[in-house]
DNA sequence: TATATTTGTTAGATTAATCTAACTTATTAT
DNA sequence: ATAATAAGTTAGATTAATCTAACAAATATA
């Protein structure tokens, strides 16, 4: 049984894991916030666990176990935002937090039974995945909306960062998963785009929202 | 913010403060399954924080503050319990284990939302009462089984203690809260209690089963 | 290629929570 | 009242997770 420090710094490799294959120990300690001798020590130590392959001035890479180990933290963690989020009534920028804390909680009952109330949910609040009770995830496979062209019509799946600032933006723009977002023009000189929502409200989204907006082209 | 260590420390403190007013550092010891240094130390520390009051040689006692603490702590676990038997239909033998994790989580939000879709109750699936968010406790007045005369008709209001093998016990009889009981006649012998259910089938228990229900004369 | 910069490692210290062994103070019992 | 027992304390060690300072290795740059 991994600790809860251990759990989390399990979770931040997979998360790195996801972008570029191995991980440095000085990414691994920002993400974990903490100094570079206490992310390679505790390198070494998940490395003895058999969670990771480690070698002196090499980064690290996770292996089968410690990459089923994450991805169960993950799904843990995604099963509680959808619980939070549909059975107490939490709006989806509430739930990243107390999730955070839930997805220790060392019982198997415990987030089965939320799955089953759920009714076995494959998404979580924000659109992404929820890894089966094999650690196995989905593939999604969403279009950036950074690189949708004028003129198209799509509808938000997903976010490629939950930040609560971002959620609350969307909050107050009236846009939630599901949305249908209608292209009118993209500002040449910013790059800022302008859109027609369903409610025949008009917004504009800066680039950097629209590189955090996951879609489908309807 | 106490560790989650320190509120277990806490909460033991706390339910070994109702029977005896001062607790000895080995009652605690033995309670927290550590050794009496440990407990020691641990003490010193608490009282450091303000959370109980310690002098060499003496038995210690909590402060205000940490008899307030340890109810809040009692709060969470007991709201928990109510939320996983009543919200996600788990037996009462089955929320312990589970809502002693979950006291730990740190979200005021969180507790309140059970408490809110709960209806703000008073007593936990064992009939026992949750300390309100001041952590002042309902007072309640049960009678032990043990102590009623034959013939009397009662209900089951509560537990002396919540152990498994208890709830199970329970559950294979048939007996839950509410259950009316009537005695038919009490063993000289052994001081087992012969005992009318609703349902009309005669059941026998035995003394040390007896001590452990709380109930109310009808 | 040689140097500068970044990255990774060692060493040594700290804090929280725990232990055992040895000792002291209190309590109990003869 | 004194000895025996129980309770409480001190001292010193351990493990997990963290830090800073100093050094070594790898990578980037001039």
């Amino acid at each position: 049984m991994p600790t809860q420090t251990k759990e989390n710094y399990l979770k931040a490799i997979y998360f790195l894991s996801q972008e570029n294959i191995d991980v440095s120990i000085t990414e691994l300690s920002k993400k974990m916030n903490v100094s570079k001798p206490t992310a390679n020590n505790m390198a070494k130590k998940m490395q003895e666990k058999g969670w990771l392959f480690y070698e002196k001035y090499k980064p690290v890479k996770l292996t089968i176990k410690g990459k089923r180990l994450g991805a169960l933290i993950v799904r843990k963690h995604r099963l509680t935002e959808m619980f939070l989020s549909q059975v107490m009534s939490f709006g989806w920028e509430e739930v990243h937090d107390i999730a955070e804390e839930i997805e220790h909680i060392n019982s198997n009952l415990f987030f089965d039974r939320m799955d089953e109330i759920l009714g076995f949910p494959t998404l979580d609040p924000h659109g992404s995945p929820i890894p089966d009770k094999n650690g196995k995830v989905l593939k999604v496979n969403y279009l950036n909306l950074s690189t949708i062209k004028p003129g198209q019509k799509v509808r938000l799946c997903g976010l490629e960062n939950s930040s609560k600032d971002l959620l609350l933006f969307l909050n107050k723009k009236k846009i939630k998963l599901g949305s249908v977002l209608s292209i009118l023009h993209i500002e040449k000189f910013d790059n800022s785009f302008e859109i027609l929502l369903e409610n025949n409200s008009t917004i504009l989204l800066t680039f950097d929202v629209c590189l955090s907006l996951l879609v489908e082209e309807l």
